[in-house]
DNA sequence: GTCTATAACGGGATAGAC
DNA sequence: GTCTATCCCGTTATAGAC
């Protein structure tokens, strides 16, 4: 029997998966074997517990991203960085998580619910790993305006998050025709696809204004 | 002053895209300036009042979408369609929706929440709308192997997706460097970034298996 | 049709025994 | 550390006056 904090964040973090952030401490704590009174006492709130869930997770994660990285730039330490290894860099860790998919769900329902988490806990968890791996992305796509650097970076982690959100039910609503189980060929689908939007003409200021597609 | 039953929809919309699905019906009440009763007379419950209010957005933004790839498939009766202009009807004429913002953030929202309203929403509003593009979608890559095509459709709601909820985040975030606010250049980027990720070459069932990038 | 008032319920948090 | 019992609050929904 593991500890009871553990159990806690594991029960936690498989029911938030399933039925989103406003499950009841009572679903909770009897899904861990817990006494009600437990959660309170191992963290402070409600909200602590959800901070302490998806930093346990993030961190790790995070830790990887970084340390992908680096290998990265050891490897090219002058010159462009190789854009698909930034990608799978980002992309890899978190789709390839510690085992149990509903880590994937919950990673996603955090990135689906803007406003809430932003500040407590994207801020901390976030923002520097986005400022390391926007320079990094700067040196894989050194001809790339600022601009749409940026907006390419988010509609990667769009493309990451939905991915970790949808996956399952997109197996069950297709029948299985599209399969999701199959992680390594997903990640490199991913980063093909986005790699070739890295890698896509950007449009001049000029015909920014008029463009339409007949 | 216009009608209760609107006001409170509107109310409710803007309060669901700021505070998250989980707001009271007090609050919506409150700022729609009616009695709490009314929202339990003119909808049966808070549930179904979610469902009128996604029905009275998304319904218009379908309708217009299957119009714009109407005239798409009119103007090309036969062989391949321009994937720009596939997925220009896909993904304007939510991104450009009626106005106000918050509907841009309410829906990002609903696909940020995966479980909870997809057999309730999406399968009714979606899932015809899914098919009919799946099939213009072919037709506009039509050397594509199925699987490919419907994860690449998947990635591109996923990036229209991800942009609609955080795009006025992430121009606070950055300072104003990134800006959202030029929706028309928005959908440009979005276009360019997906329509390259549809066009990227896909990996051989061969080399699926062991492939690495240095 | 719209409001007031209240019912019926479930939520998070806490006090105190063990 | 863990449990029992309880408090207090906010929630949805409803009954009935206007």
């Amino acid at each position: 029997m593991t500890d009871t904090k553990t159990r806690i964040l594991d029960a936690a973090e498989s029911l938030i998966a399933q039925h989103g952030f406003d499950v009841s401490l009572r679903a909770i704590t009897a899904k861990a074997g817990v006494n009600l009174a437990a959660v309170n006492y191992h963290f402070q709130s409600k909200d602590a517990l959800i901070d302490a869930l998806v930093a346990r997770r993030i961190a790790p994660i995070n830790r990887l991203r970084i340390e992908v990285l680096d290998a990265v730039e050891r490897e090219h330490p002058e010159g462009p960085l190789p854009l698909e290894a930034v990608i799978h860099a980002f992309v890899d860790p978190p789709l390839r998580m510690p085992g149990r998919e509903d880590i994937r769900i919950l990673f996603g329902r955090l990135y689906g619910t803007p406003g809430e988490f932003l500040h407590r806990l994207f801020e901390p968890h976030l923002k520097p790993l986005a400022a390391r791996f926007r320079v990094a992305f700067a040196r894989a796509c050194p001809e790339l305006p600022p601009a749409d650097l940026m907006w390419r970076m988010h509609f990667t982690i769009g493309v990451m998050v939905h991915t970790m959100s949808w996956s399952r039910i997109i197996s069950e609503i297709t029948g299985g025709e599209v399969n999701s189980s199959d992680t390594e060929a997903l990640i490199e689908r991913i980063v093909r696809f986005t790699a070739a939007g890295f890698r896509a003409a950007v449009q001049d200021a000029q015909s920014q204004q008029g463009a339409r597609h007949a």
